[in-house]
RNA sequence: GGCGGAAUAGCUCAGUUGGCUAGAGCACACGGUUCAUACCCGUGGUGUCGAGAGUUCAAAUCUCCCUUCCGCUACCA
């Protein structure tokens, strides 16, 4: 096909936050992402596959500043020591955008002041108005005539100065794009939640500007003010191709926009769905095809942890198993809407049953037979056997059933028909028995049809799995001495060269491991590197190029906070907080803190999270509730002695009033811990 | 609390609009085979198809109710 002719696709990932190195969770969506690009090229797509960097934001800058190097620096390794992965992992991206790109950032700061212009951004207040004596805030649509919602008093604007997007302007059309659309959202139960949760009830503005941190694209006409992470970091995949603001756009976005595919994991499909779409929506630009929340590649068989040393990482799997094997568990491991698991046992039984002994060996038997009984040469004679149809059928079946599952973005289930045909194939060779054949030279012409039917079978199977391990397919379809059939001329069966010569000496493709062999191996990689760490940590601080390598799990793509707990394998990021304006002793003193004893505690039966305590301080018994039923059972929580906020205001929750605040500590993954006091003190006793 | 989803073999899951003895892969056991990377092929489950009730000639599949998990969301001062 003529590249004129050839259709567009434009496929993207989303772009990956540069806070640290990618595990083997984040870079399955990379994987992912190119094995359909790969197959929609075998299809006759002008296909054009775009991944990156989300590099902005106030956690790079502070990682930036432990690293003692400008935040530009610190992007740089990490952007590069991401585009090595992918690059490892023999992804066929076009285009690696990063949100520092000079032209992204021009784009950026046009598109923010063109929405302003137009009335779509607005000045306000970050957290919204609000209400002294609640001490909440609140945003216009949450308000009730004007006024708080809770106690119906006055609120204020307050805090942190902020650019806001006028979302509800927009909300409709929205409504009516993905009720026209069903197939925008995948899969499909996630548009429910989108209409049931964000859209129906009606959508709030979104804060598309900070001015607490300075690692950002700054806003043009009020440069105090960097651009918020979701109006930079979506912007990229048309800043990518070559969108200009002004009208000037290349001719690579005219071709490719809108876009086919956003693939993305599930935790941000809200972003992609409901801000996104309203964003080009406020530019007068078409909306992309679809949006695809993948699920998680999870890390089973216990917690993941920086400190337990027992992150993957993708590098450290490929460096075992091959860049192909690491491809095809992640890549059959999670199906379309079922989070996969992964282990190092679990890597090591699928490579051995499948890699190794079902395709493996079937090419190496096939092969083997092929120089043993005819010095190599396939030939197909002609004489065929009833048996023979059942092998064809299945092959060519598989061709249709790959077709339809890369259509519906199965891929999971796309490879495993693809080792329909390998299995087949092996039942096959016990069918026909080629080595008793061997045995009758009457027989000859017979044996060499059936090594023709296999070997034939192989190479269609070897071409269809070239977009999900592209190494291996190759490698199979040198031992046989062939090119790779095309898809277009998949629906014959015999097209193998008759007569052709495979190789003489087959290369094993996956040597068969001894699971407890690698155990032992991967359990002493680990202690080093728990050792090393602790090193590190007695040294006390650490240089820029080593926290790289340290291993710091990387959140999620674009800027995705939330998924740092769970998509991205219950890692341990450290925790960056959000700084606050300083404050002054006077500020400090209106706060009263006491130590409290729990003298009874209960489950909330309406709430998922909250315990509600009774707390005796000094003489006086408070009821205080907390969102720590996650942490702490009721029994567990009697008799601590624990840190009180006293001179909060009292604020209702699932129907019971609160009066205080029990303190803990958090970390990232919202792991919670009571602040109790060193050693035993009195309840009642001022904490100052 | 609101909305939605799921409960099927030891494990991971398929089961289309209700229809013949409920399936696949992995693991396990036994048998066969020897071309091959000790591989491949075959055989093997008494599985209360989460509990209970109902509709029907017929229910894993539809209805009701219960239990348990999960997702999103709210609350988590």
């Amino acid at each position: 096909m003529c590249d004129k002719c050839k259709k567009p696709y434009y496929i993207t990932t989303a772009i990956a936050y540069t806070s640290g190195k990618p595990h083997i969770g984040n870079t399955y969506e990379i994987v992912l992402a190119d094995s359909i690009a790969r197959y929609k090229r075998a299809q006759g797509y002008d296909v054009f596959f775009q991944t990156g960097t989300d590099e902005h934001g106030q956690k790079i800058e502070l990682k930036a500043q432990e690293a003692g190097v400008t935040p530009k620096e610190f992007v740089d390794g990490v952007a590069a020591q991401i585009k090595s992965i992918w690059d490892l992992m023999n992804t066929s991206y076009d285009k690696f955008i990063r949100t520092t790109d000079k032209d992204h950032e021009l784009q950026i700061q046009k598109v923010f002041k063109k929405m302003y212009d137009q009335g779509d951004i607005y000045k306000g207040y970050y957290e919204g108005l609000y209400c002294t004596p609640c001490e909440s805030f609140w945003t216009e649509s949450q308000l009730v005539d004007g006024k708080c919602p809770d106690c119906g008093r006055e609120v204020k604007p307050a805090r942190e100065e902020a650019y806001f997007f006028k979302m509800s302007k927009y909300a409709d059309r929205l409504i009516q794009y993905i009720n026209d659309h069903p197939e925008f959202i995948q899969p499909v139960s996630r548009k429910n939640e989108m209409m049931n949760n964000f859209l129906l009830p009606g959508l709030q503005d979104l804060c598309v500007s900070r001015t607490s941190f300075t690692w950002g694209i700054p806003v043009t006409f009020d440069p105090k003010h960097v651009t918020y992470v979701w109006l930079d970091a979506l912007t990229n995949y048309i800043t990518g191709i070559g969108y200009d603001c002004d009208g000037d756009s290349s001719e690579r976005f005219k071709k490719y926009w809108p876009a086919d595919l956003h693939l993305i994991g599930k935790d941000i499909i809200r972003f992609h769905t409901i801000y996104w779409p309203i964003f080009l929506m406020s530019l007068g630009l078409p909306l992309p095809k679809q949006v695809f929340g993948h699920p998680w590649l999870l890390m089973s068989g216990g917690k993941m942890s920086k400190s337990r040393g027992n992150i993957i990482y993708a590098d450290d799997l490929v460096r075992f198993f091959g860049v192909d094997a690491v491809r095809y568990y992640v890549l059959h491991e999670t199906p379309f809407d079922n989070d996969g698991n992964v282990t190092w046992e679990l890597i090591a039984e699928r490579y051995n049953s499948d890699l190794a002994n079902i395709l493996g060996n079937l090419v190496s038997r096939t092969i083997s037979m092929s120089n043993k009984y005819f010095g190599g040469v396939v030939k197909k004679t002609g004489a065929t056997e009833e048996m023979d149809a059942d092998l064809k059928a299945t092959v060519l079946e598989a061709v249709k059933k790959v077709d339809a599952k890369m259509e519906e973005l199965r891929v999971a289930d796309a490879i495993t028909e693809i080792f329909g045909i390998f299995r087949r194939s092996n039942k096959y060779i016990d069918e026909t028995t080629p080595w008793a054949l061997a045995k009758d030279e009457a027989k000859k012409e017979r044996l060499s049809e059936v090594l023709y039917n296999l070997t034939e079978a192989i190479t269609i199977g070897a071409s269809l799995l070239e977009p999900f391990m592209p190494e291996t397919s190759q490698k199979i379809l040198t031992q046989l001495n062939t090119e790779k059939r095309e898809l277009a001329q998949m629906d014959e069966f015999g097209l193998y060269p008759d007569g052709n010569q495979v190789t003489e000496k087959p290369e094993i493709l996956f040597a068969r491991l001894d699971v407890n062999e690698i155990m032992d191996k991967v359990n002493a990689m680990n202690a080093e590197r728990e050792a090393a760490q602790a090193d590190e940590s007695a040294a006390g601080g650490t240089a820029a190029g080593e926290a790289n390598n340290a291993g710091e799990a990387v959140g999620a793509v674009t800027g995705s906070a939330a998924a740092e707990g769970s998509a991205a394998g219950e890692s341990a990021p450290e925790t960056a907080i959000e700084a606050k304006p300083e404050i002054t002793y006077d500020d400090f003193a209106k706060l009263q803190f006491a130590v409290g004893e729990i003298i009874a505690c209960e489950e909330v039966k309406k709430s998922k999270k909250l315990l509600c305590s009774q707390v005796k301080i000094g003489g006086e018994i408070r009821q205080i509730l907390s969102g720590i039923k996650s942490d702490y059972t009721p029994e567990q929580m009697v008799g601590k002695k624990v840190m009180v906020l006293m001179n909060l205001a009292p604020r209702k929750m699932a129907g019971l009033e609160s009066q205080g605040m029990l303190l803990c500590a958090e970390d990232a993954e919202g792991n919670l811990a009571l602040m109790t006091p060193e050693k035993d003190m009195p309840s009642g006793a001022e904490i100052c």
